[in-house]
DNA sequence: GTCCATGTTCTTTA
DNA sequence: CTAAAGAACATGGA
């Protein structure tokens, strides 16, 4: 579920809840969560102070009052939730931070595709990881893309690239753009990479505000569910008329992933002039 | 039983 | 050698 949006909800909701909070108790009911392995995370953790909760990228990123720094990461399936230390411990709970008697930090993660990895007070929160999108600008997209021959829509999934973009929002994004999610990302146009810059942040904020897409396992630190899955243009849509045409949704499957887009809306350049062509119209400027 | 799933990383191929 | 495609990871629901 955790794409930029949720996690941004995540962190958001999180943080009022867990900032200034003392660590009096962890409970690590799965070691091989914890990256890089051999830490041993409840020495690092027992005792002491939450100073901040921030994101990057899909990383919730946790700061200590000794500098001390881990992030979550929620995988497909990760929930991280601030609950009464009461309240029934669920199946797929791997850690606990206890604050006392009124509340405990719980990560949960059936298909432990996430996990919780430490990388203390010097290295880079960042490794590995492209610009923020939302702090993007058309160029630094350009150039990146320009990089790569690959599809845009595999290219928009890897962070590397760009950093918190995930299988539902790539495809809103490319739909909100007009561009074809098979379009090579080294031959859009300058007018299509400022299309495509312009659609990520669009789609990202607006789901930001419906507090992220709950579709099965999604919710934020309070348990509560998002809305934004009301908003999906095309993701998950196949085969619904597009919101814009009323030419049927289109899923093929990208790199192993399913891809939703509007084949008229969303026509590939080069396609585009031979159909002009075709139907004897003037070419474009 | 089958297929599918909001992600990342390791392996194989070109 | 590098870039890109494919497989693997683990669990649950339709």
């Amino acid at each position: 579920m955790p794409e930029l949006p949720e996690v941004q909800t995540v962190v958001t909701t999180l943080r009022p809840l867990i900032v200034g909070r003392v660590i009096a108790g962890v409970n690590l009911l799965r070691t091989d969560i914890v990256r890089p392995g051999g830490v041993d995370l409840p020495s690092r953790l027992l005792g002491r102070r939450i100073r901040a909760v921030d994101r990057r990228g899909k990383r919730i990123l946790i700061t200590l009052d000794d500098r001390g720094r881990f992030y979550v990461h929620l995988g497909m399936t990760g929930q991280l939730t601030v609950e009464s230390p009461e309240a029934a411990v669920r199946p797929h709970t791997h850690l606990v931070l206890e604050f006392g008697e009124s509340a405990c930090l719980r990560f949960r993660d059936p298909r432990r595709f996430g996990g919780v990895f430490w990388i203390g007070a010097d290295s880079d929160a960042a490794t590995g990881l492209g610009p923020e999108p939302l702090d993007l600008k058309p160029s630094d997209l350009a150039t990146r893309l320009a990089k790569t021959r690959r599809a845009v829509k595999n290219a928009l999934l890897d962070q590397r690239v760009v950093a918190g973009l995930g299988n539902i929002y790539v495809d809103e994004a490319l739909f909100e753009a007009r561009v074809h999610p098979l379009a090579l990302a080294c031959e859009l146009t300058p007018e299509e990479v400022r299309r495509l810059n312009s659609a990520i942040k669009k789609v990202l904020r607006r789901a930001i505000r419906h507090r992220g897409s709950t579709l099965r396992d999604y919710m934020d630190a309070e348990g509560a569910a998002g809305e934004a899955q009301k908003l999906h243009r095309v993701y998950g849509s196949e085969g619904k008329p597009c919101r814009s045409c009323g030419s049927p949704v289109q899923r093929i499957v990208l790199g192993g992933r399913s891809t939703h887009f509007c084949p008229s809306c969303q026509m590939r350049a080069r396609v585009r002039r031979a159909k002009r062509r075709l139907s004897g119209r003037a070419p474009g400027p």
